[in-house]
DNA sequence: GCGCGTTAGTAACACGTGTTAGTAGGAAGG
DNA sequence: CCTTCCTACTAACACGTGTTACTAACGCGC
C-alpha cells in the first residue's frame, strides 16, 4: 500500500515550498503570515500524499513524547486477576485521547522498582505517568518527589509530597461499617483488601475500627483479615475467619473482586447471604449488580478517578512549575441493594 | 535529582573517546575492535552517570520502536466491563517484557475506523499492532492486509488472509454443546457472547447448532440469543427467553462475562440452577470458579494467546520476508464444575 | 529616489542516536 | 625501506521534524 515513507520534504516538493512552510501550516502556528492559497495547497497535499508526521522526529525535537504511562506495580497473577483494571484503562484513555495524547501501559517487577520507576520516562517514552496502587514500603517513593518526571498516583501515601487521586478510603470504609452498625450488627468480621503494605489497606481497616470504637464497640483483631486483590484470597481469609468459630453477623469486604472468593467460602459453610451473615463490598465492579444476593457496597468511582488522574498529570505536564491543587479526592457513594439484612 | 539529560556525548567525553565508540560498545556491536580497557572504562563511565539512551533519537535512527500496540475496537463502555482484558494485559506484558518491548494500548472509535487503525504505526510510534476481536464489517481489515505493518488479530476472520491467534470457536461450543447433551439435555437455548459482527459470535452459535443437526434435534430460533459482553446484555437476553415460554433445560451461554447477567436473571425468575436450569459458560474468567453454583465452562486460555500474539507479531516485525506459520489455534478445555446436571 | 514597514516566505540549526567509510599508527613480511 | 595488514578508533552523515533568524519583494509616504 504504502512502500516509502511520506515525509514533510515530500509535501513541500508537490507544492512547490519550503518544508519549513509546510510545518507552519501544519501545526497552524500563530503569528505567522501564509497566504491563504498557499496554506490551502499544503492542505491538500498532505491529505493526498497522506502524511503522518513521525512521532520520533517530533519528539526528539519537541522534547514531548505525547504520550504517558501507567504503570502497574502489581505481580503478573494480580493484574490478571484484577475486576478493576478494565474501568481504569477505559477512563485513561478516553481522557488521553480527548487531548490526543497515547498511552503506554507497563509493570514493572517488584525486584528492581527503584530503578525501573524511571526507566520510561528517562528513555524519554513518555511525559509522565501513573503509579497504580502503590505501596508504603517503596524505597523509590521518596525518589520520586526529586525527579523531574511528572508522576500521578492513584491511590494517596500519607506523607507523600506527590500529586495524587484517591477517594477517602477511611471514611468510605466508615460508611459501610456505619451502615452494618445501623441494621443492628455488632459482631462484625472485616477482610481488607489487600496486604497491609498497599496503603488503601489500613485505611479501611482503619475506618472499620473507628466505627466500632465510636459506638463503644471491643475490636476483635481474631475478626480481621488481610486478603491480596484475587478472589482466592477472598475464599482463604473467609474460611480462616469460619474456622475461628468466633460469631459474627456481617462481614465488610473491602473489595468486591475479595469479595467472589468470600461469598463462595460463606456459600460451602452452608450459611446464607443475607439471613445467617451480611455482606458488604467495596469497587462496585460490574458483578456486584448481579451477584446473588445483590451486593451492596461501596461504589468507588474507577472511572472518574482516571479520568482526574489523566487530566491532573496532563497539566502537570504543561507547566512544570505551576504549583496547583494536586491532590484530589473523590467521593465515594454506599449502594444498598440485597446482601445485608437488619438484625 | 537530574537537571539535564545525560547523552552519549557526555559518556564520551568524560571516558576520552568519540561518541561512535560509546555506542559501539554499549549495543555490544559485533566484529569490531575495542578494547577491552576502553570498554570498561565507556561501560562504568555510562553507569556513574546514569546514562539512559533516548528512545525517540534510537527509533528515528533504526526505524524500530521498540514498542507494539495493543488496539482494542471496541466502546469506552464495553472495555470497562469486560472481565477479559487484564488476562489479555498480563500476557501481552510479560511477553512484551521478555522481549524488552513496550506495550502501547489505543483504542479505536468504531465511527473513523478505517483511517484510525494505521495512525499509531504511520506516525511510527510502533513496530506493530495486535487488534483484539475484530469485527467482519470492517472495511479496514482488506486495507490492513496489503499494509506493511505487522499486524496479529487476536480472533480470527474467516477468509481473512492476516496472522492470527485464536481458539476453535466452533469446536468449542461444540464441546460444550455436547456435554449438555451428554447429561441428557435435549432443549437448549444458547445465548451468544456478543453481536454477529464479532466473528467468534457467530461460530460459537454454529458449533452449538451442529451438535444439535448431528444429533437430529430440531434447532428452534427462538432460543438463540446475541448479547453485548456486559453482564447487562446477558440479564436481558435472559429475561427475553424467559418471557418466550418456550421450554428450556439448559442454557449455553457463550461468554462468563455475559452468563453474570444471566444467571442474575434466572434467579429472579424463581429458577435454580442447577435443578431447574443446567448453565454452561465460556472463557472461564476468575469469577466462574467462585460462582454460586461454580460455573461449568470452556476454559480460553487467555494468557497464552495473548502471548502467542506477542511472540508472532514479534516474530513478524523481525524478519518480514519470511512466510510462517502465521495461523495459530489453541486448544480449549472443558472444565466441569457444578452449573450442570444430569437430566 | 529613499527609507520603512509589511508580507510571504526560506536557510539553517538542533534534537540524540546508529552506522559506514575512513584513518593514524604500529607490526609484520619481503 | 617499502608495502601490507591489523588494531583501535573517529568523522561525518542520516533519520524527520520544530523553530529562530534572516531575506527578497513590494507598497507607500515624503
Amino acid at each position: 500500500m504504502q512502500r516509502k515513507r511520506v515525509t514533510s520534504k515530500d509535501v513541500a516538493e508537490k507544492v512547490g515550498v519550503s518544508r519549513t512552510t509546510v510545518s507552519l501550516v501544519l501545526n497552524n502556528v500563530q503569528g505567522i503570515q501564509i497566504s491563504p492559497e498557499t496554506r490551502q495547497k499544503v492542505i491538500d497535499a498532505a491529505n493526498e500524499l497522506g502524511y503522518v508526521p513521525d512521532a520520533t522526529a517530533q519528539a526528539l525535537v519537541s522534547r514531548r513524547t505525547k504520550a504517558i504511562g501507567l504503570v502497574l506495580t502489581r505481580s503478573q497473577h494480580h493484574i490478571a486477576t484484577d475486576a478493576f483494571l478494565p474501568k481504569i484503562i477505559s477512563g485513561l484513555l478516553t481522557t488521553a485521547k480527548k487531548h490526543n495524547v497515547r498511552m503506554l501501559v507497563d509493570w514493572v517487577e517488584t525486584e528492581h522498582q527503584e530503578s525501573a520507576y524511571f526507566e520510561l520516562a528517562r528513555a524519554k517514552r513518555i511525559d509522565g505517568m501513573i503509579l497504580s496502587t502503590p505501596r508504603l514500603n517503596d524505597a523509590a517513593l521518596k525518589a520520586l518527589e526529586n525527579v523531574d518526571t511528572p508522576t500521578v498516583m492513584m491511590g494517596s501515601i500519607a506523607g507523600s509530597k506527590l500529586p495524587f487521586v484517591d477517594v477517602d478510603n477511611t471514611k468510605a470504609a466508615e460508611k459501610a461499617t456505619s451502615y452494618l452498625i445501623g441494621l443492628g450488627h455488632r459482631n462484625i468480621a472485616c477482610i481488607s483488601n489487600a496486604p497491609p503494605e498497599y496503603t488503601a489497606a489500613p485505611e479501611r481497616v482503619a475506618g472499620f475500627k473507628n466505627v466500632l470504637s465510636q459506638m463503644d464497640i471491643p475490636i476483635n483483631e481474631d475478626l480481621i483479615r488481610y486478603a491480596d486483590f484475587d478472589p482466592e484470597s477472598g475464599y482463604e481469609c473467609m474460611t480462616s475467619l469460619l474456622k475461628t468459630g468466633e460469631k459474627f453477623t456481617a462481614v465488610f469486604v473491602a473489595s468486591d473482586n475479595v469479595a467472589i472468593g468470600a461469598k463462595s467460602a460463606i456459600r460451602e459453610a452452608g450459611w446464607h447471604i443475607p439471613d445467617d451473615v451480611s455482606l458488604i463490598g467495596f469497587d462496585d465492579i460490574p458483578w456486584a449488580k448481579y451477584s446473588d444476593p445483590p451486593l451492596t457496597t461501596i461504589k468507588l468511582p474507577a472511572e472518574s478517578l482516571a479520568q482526574s488522574a489523566c487530566t491532573l498529570l496532563l497539566d502537570l505536564i504543561k507547566d512544570r512549575g505551576v504549583e496547583k491543587q494536586t491532590q484530589i479526592i473523590l467521593d465515594t457513594e454506599l449502594i444498598i441493594r440485597k446482601s445485608c439484612r437488619q438484625v
